[in-house]
DNA sequence: ACCGGCAGGCTAATGACATTAGCTTCAGGG
DNA sequence: CCCTGAAGCTAATGTCATTAGCCTGCCGGT
């Protein structure tokens, strides 16, 4: 090796404090690199392209929020385990907006690793609910597409009016709940 | 006035054919001059910028997709509603993906106006559940939470597994619809 | 202590774009 | 028939991403 400033972690690091600071538009090679303290051409001694980047950034992201989600919901079983998932995940994208976007602004990217460990976690909370295979899974998918939409919503300033957002989730949760008991 | 042969609503036309094409990244100025047969600055006499052009874009997509939905829901009520709106929406963005994702990739926009045509539909459907007011509002924001979550996770390919969409979006119906019922 | 390779940084150059400035032209009202 | 302004155009600038090719100091082996 060599000076070892630099290497794709340290990359992302940096492009990961440009994005909290400004926001997932404001990611360019130039604002990273003058960030590292480093001429644009450098960066690419470490990661392929933007676009690479991108996706580095995107499974970082993924995994340090499948971490907080898996915690919260350790030790919990049924409901609990529900509210305490989905809180974890609201307050994460609230606390970090601008990385959850970055997350999600990348169509799949190598992300499949780390997103197989989120399915993981709300499989593992589903079976609170007696649900196995099939129904799991889809019951995987609604909880995840419920949370998505919602935070993504909330986090883009599309909730509007003065209604107290933890009522509206408050509210999700319960269809999830409700929906998971009540049969079809 | 001039020779006609381009307006915003022209270029805008031109936009949405582009995105229909390419997809989202692929809107560029350049693009939409040379599908318009223009030089670029040219688009300067009918959108402000890029920026503009986008939310144009969005307002356009974000109301046609109102129109259909609301089409969809018209003379049914309750469930039967419900079912008719959920389903045209996500068939709406299965037909033009990405339309949908031009239309939110701006954080908001002076979609505003726009938006709350969708809210007043959903807020219609909701009528058939007996609700009214805030608690029909928080309903509206969950409604739009999990159908915006699903589609957007769908179309974005997120869900790789083999069990059939369909019944996963049944069931994420069936939480929505389950829980307006039971009491919290 | 000396040498060679190479990892990792650098400068220069290219090509897309967005955006601005300023010129030109045609259509329509007086 | 002239005059004005809308709608095009060309030229120029600045920001980026990306590539090519150069330079250097660190490390391992002699």
């Amino acid at each position: 090796m060599a000076r070892a400033s630099l290497s794709p972690e340290a990359v992302v690091d940096h492009a990961l404090r440009i994005i909290d600071e400004q926001g997932v538009a404001a990611l360019t090679l130039s604002a990273v690199a003058a960030q590292a303290g480093v001429a644009t051409p450098s960066l690419y001694k470490h990661v392929r392209n933007l676009a690479e980047l991108r996706e580095l950034l995107s499974a970082r992201v993924m995994n340090e929020m499948s971490d907080q989600l898996s915690e919260a919901a350790l030790g919990r079983s049924g409901d609990q385990a529900l509210r305490a998932l989905m809180d974890a995940w609201r307050a994460y994208v609230l606390r970090h907006p601008h990385r959850y976007f970055a997350m999600i602004q990348t169509p799949d990217a190598g992300r499949a690793e780390a997103g197989e460990r989120l399915i993981g976690i709300l499989l593992a909370v589903l079976r609170g609910y007696g649900l196995e295979d099939s129904d799991a899974i889809h019951a995987a998918r609604c909880l995840r597409a419920a949370g998505h939409g919602f935070v993504v919503l909330e986090a883009g300033g599309a909730f509007g009016l003065p209604e107290k957002l933890n009522e509206s989730y408050d509210l999700l949760i319960h269809m999830i709940s409700s929906g998971l008991r009540t049969p079809r």
